[in-house]
RNA sequence: GCGCCCGUAGCUCAGCAGGAUAGAGCACCGGAUUCCUAAUCCGGGGGCCACAGGUUCGAAUCCUGUCGGGCGCACCA
């Protein structure tokens, strides 16, 4: 339940019956309209813009209309006070049991407390990760990953059908690379090569992808097959052992991702949609629409390449859609280029329902947003909308000292090692370390990876300081089962507590803050922003880390006190509502909430 | 030369579908604390939200331009 939706829908209410009253007009736009957290505690529970949207529209005066509903907000039940403010908010006070119930319905719902309707089960589609079948991912991929991977679970919360997406890249030059970089080592493993002639290749970049991890493939293929490749016809070879290395590659990066704890829900092939003929379909579509021309790109301005030469190619009319420049769909040799298979795979998605479509890139991949969004356009009628969310670099420190070089990839460092990493250097909670700190961070933004930081246990550290409040508040809870039995560890049976017994302000500024979570969740994935959901996170776990301290200062404002089970119950219905909405959160970010930190 | 992203406290960054007096952590300054429920706590200073226009009742937020930084710029993926 969103409190404040639903108080949008009584000012609405209010409105409307204003209206056929004769006291304000009929047929007002209300979009504008919002009811939202006052910034300020003080301006009561509630705020409303409706007198400033509305006044012009009706001819009155903002607060001459905000008089008009304050009476009648006056009457709605659970409004104890609403009072006119500034240039014409209206401010709403609440009973304050309006928020005791909320926190009686977090504990009854528990971390499903914040999910919502907003998304009408209206499908969506998140495609993410989509590293290219060449080998082990590497840290930026990893950080694409995991905000792919919360962006969908957020939507997923908020109401939309989610479908989870990787689109592997098995067609065109870079695998055809692949399989003779699969070659070459499956001769040195044939002992046809030494090492000194495969490294003589690969400094004369013969060979693109000299990573060790092709070694493990190679070794498998000799025992699959034996020597069969060494004299095979080179054409059937090149297509038996592409296939061969992509379904290798795919396997290593699936490990990577299970690593993560990333799982989708569907794999597309790129050479699929060719084979199926796709491509085709979709430029015939084109082709028929006027969209496709034969014709000549004028060189980029101020940067011509040296290469550069005149040179017509099938084009598709992206500047109608938005784009600067028409773009290319077929190559010199008259195969299509990745951008032709791009357009066929946001076209089948958009024929397999998805009218929303997000793609997680790296932000290299800037570039190319306009010509698909263009696409997608193009090939949905408008239909569809398109979001690309670009990440940006992933910097990797220890003690702010660059981290760099890998052993197993040559260049990057992979994804695993990183991992590795962090898990040896914090009893194995590295996929939960890295997932945290990847969203904590919007992904447009570049991102300092450093590894002390990370694995520090202080309050700038919002991985620990969150972690620490959940651990806090179930330690809490632990002690409260002790004193007072079973019936205090129970959610239902807490939310059965006098919690009237809640008074200090700053424990119902933190039930407040509690129920604002659904609305949080509705604006993070509105904006398909998931970090904002750490800084909420980080709010929460530092109102209750308050109280806490409170307690230490004042035992009177303890959780728990042996002899007042009533005030104790109230207490540890609160602690379980911190604990429940943590949780909530990291459920979102896929990290596992602890229950103790030692 | 063009396009996209970014510019908020000394530093690292938040800023909720425009809202009221722009926030946090670190650092700095000043206090409290040797207690234990678990990793100290409380307070303070510090800002022309890069700059200039515009839209609006209202702009850090939306639009235009300038400056500064990053990324990308015919067939790669």
């Amino acid at each position: 339940m969103n409190l404040f939706n639903a108080f949008k829908d009584t000012i609405l209410t209010a409105l409307s019956a204003l209206a056929s009253e004769g006291k304000l007009p009929a047929g007002l736009d209300t979009s504008k309209v919002t009811a939202e957290p006052p910034r300020d505690p003080a301006h009561g529970d509630v705020a409303t813009n409706a007198a400033m949207v509305l006044c012009k529209a009706a001819g009155m005066k903002p607060r001459d209309l905000a008089g008009l509903l304050v009476e009648k907000l006056k009457l709605v039940p659970g409004v104890t006070d609403a009072e006119i403010a500034g240039p014409g908010f209206i401010n709403l006070r609440l009973d304050e049991n309006a928020w005791r119930d909320v926190l009686r319905d977090i504990l009854m719902t528990g971390t499903l407390f914040g999910d919502s309707d907003m998304g009408k089960g209206e499908l969506v589609n998140v495609e993410y990760v989509s590293a290219n079948p060449t080998g082990p991912m590497h840290v930026g991929h990893g950080r694409g990953a995991v905000v792919g991977d919360a962006l969908a679970a957020l939507l997923s919360k908020a109401g939309y059908a989610v479908t989870k997406e990787y689109y592997v890249n098995d067609a065109g030059a870079q695998v055809d690379k692949l399989a003779d970089a699969l070659f070459a080592r499956y001769l040195v493993a044939l002992e046809d090569m030494t090492q000194a002639e495969f490294d003589a290749k690969l400094a004369a970049k013969e060979i693109e992808y000299g990573g060790d991890y092709l070694v493990p493939a190679a070794e498998k293929l000799v025992a699959v097959d034996g020597r069969k490749w060494v004299d095979a016809e080179p054409e059937e070879r090149r297509v038996a052992l592409r296939e061969f290395a992509i379904a290798q590659m795919m396997d290593l990066i699936r490990e990577d991702l299970a690593v993560l704890g990333v799982h989708h829900d569907r794999f597309t092939s790129e050479k699929g949609l060719v084979d199926a003929g796709k491509v085709a379909e979709v430029l015939e579509d084109l082709e028929a629409r006027g969209l496709i021309y034969v014709g000549v790109l004028e060189p980029p301005k101020g940067k011509t390449p040296d290469d550069w030469e005149a040179r017509p190619q099938t084009l598709f009319k992206a500047t109608e859609f938005g784009d600067d420049t028409d773009r290319a769909l077929k190559k010199s040799d008259g195969s299509f280029t990745y951008f032709a298979s791009d357009i066929a795979y946001h076209r089948d998605k958009y024929l397999r329902g998805f009218k929303q479509q997000i793609d997680v890139w790296g932000a290299d991949h800037g570039g190319y947003v306009k010509r698909v969004a263009a696409a997608v356009k193009a090939v949905s009628g408008g239909e569809a909308t398109f979001d690309a969310k670009l990440c940006q670099l992933v910097k990797l420190l220890d003690n702010g000292e660059p981290v760099k070089m890998s052993k197993r990839a040559g260049t990057f460092l992979t994804l695993r090692e990183v991992v590795d990493e962090l898990n040896d250097r914090s009893q194995g909670k590295g996929k939960d370390l890295f997932r945290f700190i990847m969203l904590t961070r919007k992904n447009d933004a570049p991102l300092e990876f450093d590894y002390s930081k990370v694995l520090e246990q202080s309050k700038d550290n919002l991985a620990f300081y969150v972690q620490y409040a959940h651990a806090r508040a179930r330690s809490v809870h632990r002690h409260g089962i002790e004193m007072f039995g079973a019936e205090a560890g129970d959610p239902d049976m807490l939310a059965g507590a006098d919690l009237a017994l809640l008074e200090d302000p700053d424990e119902m500024a933190l039930i407040r803050l509690l129920a604002s979570w659904p609305r949080m969740v509705e604006g993070a994935a509105d904006a398909h922003e998931p970090h904002r959901l750490a800084y909420y996170m980080n709010d929460v776990a530092a109102g209750f880390h308050g109280l806490w301290n409170k307690g230490k200062d004042n035992a009177r404002l303890r959780f728990l006190h042996e002899d007042n089970k009533p005030l104790s119950l109230a207490r540890l219905a609160l602690v379980h509502g911190v604990s429940t909405v943590i949780a909530s959160g990291l459920a979102v970010f896929g990290v596992e909430p602890v229950e103790e930190m030692r």
